[in-house]
This record gives C-alpha cells, sequence and structure tokens, in this order.
DNA sequence: CTGTGTGCAAACATTTTGCAAGCAG
DNA sequence: CTGCTTGCAAAATGTTTGCACACAG
C-alpha cells in the first residue's frame, strides 16, 4: 500500500497561525481545540460530531456549536479543511493534511483504502480544460468489496 | 462532447409505474407531472427548484413541495433516480435514465455539467484490480469553477 | 484599549410528519 | 368502499445571525 503521510501537527498549527494574523484574525484556545481534534482523529466529521467531541476534550472551554461551524467554515475557505458530502449523510469535513488522495470502500465491512493514481489526475484536468472549469478539488470513490470479503 | 442517450419516457413511465403496483402504490396526476418534469428538463434539479417548475407546468394540480419531497424520495429509493450533494447548496435530484456518467460541478453557481471518460474507467478498473477490490460502483466529482463565473 | 471572538437565543432554511379530506383502484 | 395520497400547518433538523460580554493583541 502507499505510504501517505500526514503533516505534523506543529506544521498545520504554523499554517493555521499564519492565516490568522494574515487575515487579522485571533487565536483562540477554542480555535485551537477544534483543530487539534480534527488532527487527532483520521475521521470525517459532521459539525455536530465534532462538535460534541470537542466538548468532551476540552470541557473547560465551553465551546459552542457555533463555534465549530464558524471555525470549520473559516478552514474550508482557507483551504485547511474541505468538506464532502456523502449521500444523504450530510456534510463531512476533513483535514486537508494529507497529500491528495481518493478512497476505495469496501461496502462489506466498511474497510477504506487510500490510493492516489496520477494519470487518473491528469485525465480529470483535461476534462475540467475541455470544459473551461478551474478544477479545485474532486472526489473519487471506488467501491465494491475487498479480497477478505470475496473470500468470506 | 460524449453523447448520452436518454431512455425514452415511455419506457420510464411503464417501469414507474410497474414500481408503484408493486408496491400497493396508487398512479397519481402529481406523481406523473413530477415524473415528466424531470424527464423534459435535462438537469439537475434541488426540491424547491422542481417544486416550482411543476407549480408552473402544471397549475391546475396544485402540487405542494411535500409531494415533490415524497415522490423524489420513492424514486430514489427505487433507484429511478439518485441525488447528488454538492458543497453547502444542497442537494440535487437526477433521473437515472442514462447510461452511467459523472459530474463537473461549479462550485460558485452549482451548475452540473456531465461527462464519461472510458479512460478513466478503465483505470479505475485497474486499481481496483490492484488492490484486490471486486468493484460495484463510484462516483467521481470534479468540483470547480465553471467558465461564466470565471468571468464574472 | 480596540475590535475580534464567543455563547446564547433567536432566526432561517430545508426536510419530515400529523392530520383531515380527496381520490385511485 | 378502503386505504393510500394529498396539501396544509406544524415539527424536526441543520445552519446562520444579532447581540452583549469576554478577551487577544
Amino acid at each position: 500500500m502507499e505510504n501517505i503521510e500526514k503533516l505534523p501537527y506543529g506544521e498545520l498549527l504554523k499554517k493555521f497561525k499564519a492565516l490568522l494574523k494574515a487575515n487579522n484574525l485571533k487565536y483562540t484556545a477554542q480555535r485551537e481545540a477544534i483543530l487539534k481534534t480534527l488532527f487527532d482523529h483520521p475521521l470525517h466529521f459532521t459539525p455536530e460530531n465534532l462538535y460534541l467531541l470537542v466538548k468532551n476534550n476540552y470541557p473547560e472551554l465551553n465551546t459552542g456549536i457555533t463555534t465549530v461551524y464558524r471555525t470549520l467554515n473559516l478552514l474550508e475557505e482557507n483551504n485547511i479543511a474541505t468538506s464532502i458530502s456523502f449521500g444523504s449523510a450530510g456534510k463531512k469535513f476533513e483535514l486537508k493534511n494529507k497529500p491528495h488522495h481518493d478512497h476505495l470502500i469496501c461496502e462489506q465491512c466498511g474497510d477504506i483504502v487510500e490510493f492516489e493514481d496520477p494519470q487518473i489526475e491528469k485525465l480529470q484536468d483535461k476534462i475540467a480544460k475541455m470544459h473551461n472549469f478551474k478544477l479545485t478539488n474532486h472526489l473519487l470513490q471506488l467501491y465494491g468489496i475487498c479480497n477478505k470479503c470475496q473470500k468470506a
């Protein structure tokens, strides 16, 4: 399997602080708690979800869901996080602290394998160009049955 | 652009009626109006959107938005329509009366362009094989800024 | 100090549900 | 006739905004 390496937290935090400074925004405990929680859990969060986790991990901050929404939007606008929508399940956010990758998802056991294919990326660029789109992002998910589940 | 051929309306309607019968549901004027409107406009609709259009095209039916939601869910559950969600702009529905295709989505105006690329499909198969996955489905969405919005 | 950030409550937007009346089968 | 379907209004969900106080810089 490809080895997809995460950006260390220190780097991420530095990036975050730089962004705040650049926009005349302030570095607050709540904002950091949200960033850290996103970092610590390599998952895709709904705002609600993340809110509960932050509340648990940093009860003394008494963070409100409003702040979670505001921070998520801030992170997304500044390209530190992205949101993707999974069907009807609503919107989920994920940190952009890994190089781009796509997902192979086993419909049986839910296992997720990350992959990356430069040829596909190139073809996507070609298609975007054909339609005069300026690409900002993409989502490619392959659904199937993994090796283990085929045998089971 | 690729030539993506639609299923004729007669076929679609037959399929719809069969589904209704199979589930002991009734064939009503509102349900047909919604199906027909989806068919006539090769677009991706938000429920709100579709509601307004149906109201315009069939004012005598006085269709409520509730029915639009209910019918869309019915169509989706029965695999006649699918919904895709993008960004914060909500959910859009489309009829499944075309062969498989993927989507280019404008993050600004929400416009959706369909495309299909056999090379990408082939590469996906290759990746699945490499990981011993048996592919059942896939989702590819390219996000960007469309030509119009770039100029605006 | 200044002005941004915060939580709360209220406002909004979107989707679902309860209900009484209507209509397909 | 029976019971599914409908539109309406109300409820439930998810997200954003207004405000007064708190706090980073």
